[in-house]
RNA sequence: GUGGGCGUAGCUCAGCUGGUAGAGCGCCGCGUUGUGGUCGCGGAUGUCGCGGGUUCGAGUCCCGUCGUUCACCCCA
């Protein structure tokens, strides 16, 4: 029984669950550096003054504070980051000096909340995020681009396929604007409410708080029901006869990275504009997007983003990015929990060294030794029972070999999956190369890795 | 943080209006004296989440607590 209660919202995985977790990380870090992005860690906690920014998000943070502070003293202004932009947009300003803009780096670490934890919502969980950040500009080629990274980078993980909703800040505010809209502000976030409450109540939310006329609540609804899988958005939304000068570069922003992400060869992703997307964080200027994984609506969000023009300033200078961010933790842990995926084994040997007798281990252990040589992971039996209960050992742990030391270098090796048993020399042999890590399985196809 | 559902063997669960804890799978042993998986026979499972209360008696009822899950909120 478990004495020991488990800590709610902070799941830990087992050997062969963590085999997943890692397999998707190393696939993310290959994506991301094949784009020429460089990884970065940053520390756990930051100044309290630098992460309470306002907003709900304050109450949710972990403060640090010593067991024996000073009783004036009740903490030490150090909360632990609630996500990898803030500690990023600090380190940016920290290192400006000894970093090169545009500065390309990707981050997978735990961020810590104080939610009440649910499915996919976790007190401590994992998250991967790329950026790219100018110094005092970056150029609107770099949404598309990070965009694409991350659209590249899913489509290569053993997931579900995930669908990518962009919109865009200045096509809203501008269309708004155009509108005659006083409250662009809280007509965004009623919008936001589109998938919780129906349409017309909605219209009358826009009226009441955004100060919107039945009519331009009306087109607010029109604009935000388009979603389409290309650029046709662009014709539908002049329809709607609002002129702007921030909706034409809205809808011109759009377009290009719609048109730019549909172009990465990704037959597992798909990529539309939804203009009601909007995200809730007021610090996107531009491209927004969020993710969404086929099977898993239920999650929301499994990942999301945007452009913000004002990352980091010092005052002097100010630090424009643009990146997206994947929820490796809300993603996998659901997903491992339904066995849609798993690992191939909890141990990482492919090979069993069966041991004869107690007295003939040295000759067990130099075979392993042998196979070492040769980048084979492999271990030694801890038991000198018998073959049949070997194999058992082997086969409880996924480990696909087991190797019989003979006599006089008459050395076997057997597939214990199909029975077949070979002469093999130790210093030479080596499994398949699909038998040497433990993998990530699926429940749909056969495996993938990375 | 607010409100609801659920917590029984390693796992999935049964257990009626309170009366001495069960099944399947898995595990262990033997059949099978050095090559597993099938089959047959046998065996062990457990502070019924934890603490308190009501009662002659609590897995069952009440309160609290922890865990889990759902909704709100927020978001990865």
């Amino acid at each position: 029984m478990a004495r020991i209660a488990p800590l709610s919202g902070f799941p830990e995985l087992l050997p062969a669950q963590r085999v997943v977790e890692r397999e998707v990380i190393a696939s993310l870090s290959q994506t991301f550096e094949l784009h020429g992005f460089a990884n970065i860690e940053t520390r756990v906690v930051e100044p309290l003054d630098r992460l309470a920014k306002g907003g709900e998000i304050d109450k949710e943070i972990y403060v640090l504070r010593r067991l024996q502070a000073d009783d004036g003293a009740d903490d030490t202004g150090l909360g632990m980051h609630f996500d990898l932009t803030v500690p990023f947009s600090r380190y940016v300003l920290e290192h400006a000096g000894h970093l090169e803009f545009p500065f390309r780096r990707f981050q997978v670490q735990p961020a810590w909340r104080g939610e009440r934890p649910q499915e996919g919502r976790y007190r401590q969980f994992t998250q991967a995020d790329v950026d790219v950040v100018g110094r005092d500009v970056l150029p609107f080629h770099h949404d598309v681009e990070v965009m694409a990274v991350m659209v590249d980078a899913l489509d290569r993980l053993p997931v579900p396929p995930v669908s990518f909703q962009f919109n865009n800040r200045k096509l809203i505010q501008g269309f708004y604007r155009g509108l005659g809209l006083a409250d662009v502000t809280a007509a965004i976030r009623v919008i936001d409410k589109l998938d919780k409450l129906p349409a017309d109540e909605v219209a009358r939310l826009l009226v009441e708080q955004a100060g919107a006329t039945p009519e331009q609540a009306a087109r607010c609804l029109e604009l935000a029901t388009i979603r389409v899988p290309d650029t046709s958005f662009v014709e539908r939304v002049r329809a709607l006869g609002v002129t702007d000068e921030l909706l034409d570069e809205g809808l011109a922003e759009l377009a290009a990275v719609v048109e730019g992400c549909s172009q990465v060869d990704a037959p597992s992703v798909t990529v539309e504009a939804n203009l009601r997307i909007a995200r809730g964080l007021d610090y996107y200027t531009g491209t927004v997007v969020e993710i969404f994984m086929r099977g898993y609506e239920r999650l929301k969000s499994v990942g999301g983003g945007g452009r913000y023009d004002a990352l980091a300033t010092d005052g002097k200078t100010t630090y424009p990015g643009v990146g997206v961010s994947f929820g490796v933790s809300r993603s996998l842990l659901p997903l491992i929990a339904d066995g849609v995926l798993a690992g191939s084994r909890p141990v990482p040997s492919a090979v069993l060294v069966a041991v004869v007798d107690e007295e003939s281990r040295g000759r067990s252990t130099r075979v392993a030794t042998a196979l070492r040589r040769s980048g084979v992971p492999c271990e030694v039996a801890p038991t000198a029972q018998k073959f049949g209960k070997q194999i058992r050992f082997a086969d409880r742990r996924g480990i696909p070999w087991v190797w019989f030391p003979g006599e006089d270098g008459e050395h076997t090796v057997k597939d214990i999956r199909s029975g077949e048993q070979v002469v093999a020399d130790p210093a030479t042999w080596t499994p398949p190369v699909e038998d040497l890590r433990p993998r990530v399985l699926t429940t749909t196809t056969e495996e993938t890795t990375p």
